[in-house]
RNA sequence: CGGGGCGUAGCGUAGCCCGGUUAUCGCGCCUGGUUUGGGACCAGGAGGUCGCAAGUUCGAAUCUUGCCGCCCCGACCA
């Protein structure tokens, strides 16, 4: 036993850190507040961005890099955004190091000073717009759909692994349109995109809505938001998507002639998702023996471990378990054969379960006789024994089954968390002693907005896309409310 | 930045209160052998600036002071 993990009830932060750490998604490193993603992290990674890479191009939009430094004069050229991230910019100053004349290291070179400093891109709206305006001049250059894949930095106070880390992988898309209508479209479907995304490929049920003006992107006009529940309750923001009207067309200066050769500033958008997704990932669904993986988001789908007694028919049982392999391979499933001698089976089984391989298969001399398999799947726990005909088609079915159920498990367990109250004290007690999110109503300021979150360190996580209108009295301050929002802890 | 915890081999730790041979144990690692249907076993072996620095002392992992780093909780945020 090498390897144990704290359990949920246990500490459920400690439990997260275990998982990330035990099952080889990432490293702390040397650096505060950055982690090293491993290779195992980085391949689920991968595995999400090629899938949202292929929708974004399905979608017409076309992948592009803009630098990671920008002159500091661009950041405060929209007001809103440069007070929304001014606190945590990381700042370069000097472009030289020096030996340090009085000792062994190097120190900065007070010399080579930058005329403007530059910062290291919290996101990038104002370096792309400083760009598009060189590439916008007519409304034959529109719609511009642009994304790109990068890193960022924002210097957090506190970080957590994947969740929030100084630095952090993502994509981020930049679009500019001829009309509000058609920028307000390209929004609504991009959150569209990473609400199936997380559905379809993480089995994470989500909910669209539309941000308060308090929790909205700094220079947006609607920021829209899937938010998600984790198993403790706690709510956390999967993917954001902002019509940012023309705000930075305007600091930026950006302006089209349309077919009546009228001037005007073209409309925005920007959307991302970030690797805080993985963090979302492992805690949507893992269990107290490790991560749960989603078959169409694991590196490895099925793992053959072959189980052999000496060298008996030993020869027999590689060639069986190659061939297997094959099957599944040739049946488009990632599969790993382990054939590893220098750690026995039940090794290997801890190992796997705690990597979230969704399915494994065991293969020994027992089953060379019978022509089957143990097939153990990792969501339930569930072992049972298969024929070999017909074994490419039982696993992908598998697979199949595995994803849908994961899937409803994690839809039943949210739809037994939105609780309706209209009621303070239940309120109250509902997110002490439940979680998950609750419906009330809400007067529609933003200081009844903050009050509750002083009292209750519950927030507004988003008015949910076509909500229901229903006369009501808000829960705090019992003013007038047209419509229940979800409040939540979050992440 | 505040509160709490921690720093001893790759990982997890004992020893510290009450200073005294060669710093404990487990896992992992290396060599050889036996094993393999749920984290194997035997034998041998390698591996240490006890976070850093200064001080007290005949003598410091242990006592004192300062510093550094990490984790958890809170304020900030995706």
């Amino acid at each position: 036993m090498s390897k144990v993990i704290t359990s949920r009830q246990e500490d459920y932060s400690q439990w997260y850190n275990d998982l990330v750490i035990k099952g080889s998604l990432a490293d702390y490193s040397a650096v505060r507040g950055c982690m090293v993603i491993k290779p195992y992290g980085f391949a689920l990674w991968e595995k999400m961005r090629d899938q949202l890479d292929k929708m974004f191009k399905d979608t017409g939009h076309v992948n592009a890099y803009f630098p990671l430094f920008i002159p500091k004069s661009f950041l405060s050229k929209e007001a809103a955004h440069v007070e929304g991230f001014a606190k945590e910019c990381a700042v370069v100053t000097h472009y030289r190091l020096k030996k340090d004349p009085n000792g062994d290291g190097v120190i900065v070179d007070p010399e080579a000073k930058l005329e403007e400093e530059l910062i290291i891109r919290p996101t990038s709206e104002t370096i792309i717009w400083n760009t598009y305006k060189t590439w916008i001049q007519s409304y034959r250059d529109l719609p511009l759909l642009v994304n790109q894949w990068a890193n960022v930095v924002r210097w957090e106070m506190r970080t957590r692994l994947f969740l929030r880390t100084a630095e952090f992988l993502w994509q981020e898309g930049h679009t500019a349109h001829a009309t509000s209508e058609e920028a307000v479209a390209e929004s609504v479907q991009m959150l569209n995109i990473y609400a199936e995304f997380a559905e379809k490929y993480m089995a994470m049920p989500v909910i669209k809505g539309v941000k308060t003006e308090s929790e909205r992107f700094a220079g947006a006009i609607e920021t829209y938001c899937i938010e998600a529940l984790m198993q403790d309750g706690k709510a956390l923001q999967a993917g954001t998507s902002h019509f940012l009207g023309q705000n930075f067309a305007k600091a930026f200066d950006v302006k089209f002639s349309d077919k009546d050769n009228k001037l005007d500033y073209v409309w925005a958008t920007s959307w991302g998702v970030s690797t805080r997704l993985v963090g979302a990932l492992v805690m949507a669904h893992s269990d107290d023996d490790g991560l749960i993986l989603p078959p169409r988001i694991a590196p490895i789908q099925a793992v053959i471990v072959p189980i052999y007694k000496g060298n008996e028919k030993k020869e027999l049982l590689d060639a069986k378990a190659k061939q297997l392999e094959k099957e599944l391979k040739d049946a488009g499933v990632s599969v790993k054969l382990d054939d590893n001698d220098n750690s026995r089976p039940g090794w290997k089984f801890a190992e796997y379960e705690m990597k979230g391989v969704p399915v494994r298969i065991a293969i020994g001399l027992r089953d060379l006789e019978n022509n089957t398999v143990e097939v153990a799947r990792r969501d339930t726990k569930e072992k049972k024994n298969i024929s070999t005909d017909g074994f490419a088609a039982s696993i992908t079915k598998l697979l199949e089954d595995i994803q849908q159920q994961m899937y409803d498990k994690a839809l039943a367990y949210r739809a037994q968390h939105i609780t309706k109250t209209d009621d303070w004290n239940d309120f109250v007690k509902l997110l002490d002693e439940k979680g998950g999110f609750i419906a009330a109503h809400w007067d529609g300021t933003a200081e009844t907005e903050e009050a509750i979150k002083e009292k209750t360190k519950a927030t507004i996580r988003c008015i949910p896309l076509n909500n229901p209108q229903e006369a009501g009295k808000c829960i705090l301050t019992g003013k007038p409310s047209s419509q229940r929002v979800l409040f939540a802890r979050a992440y």
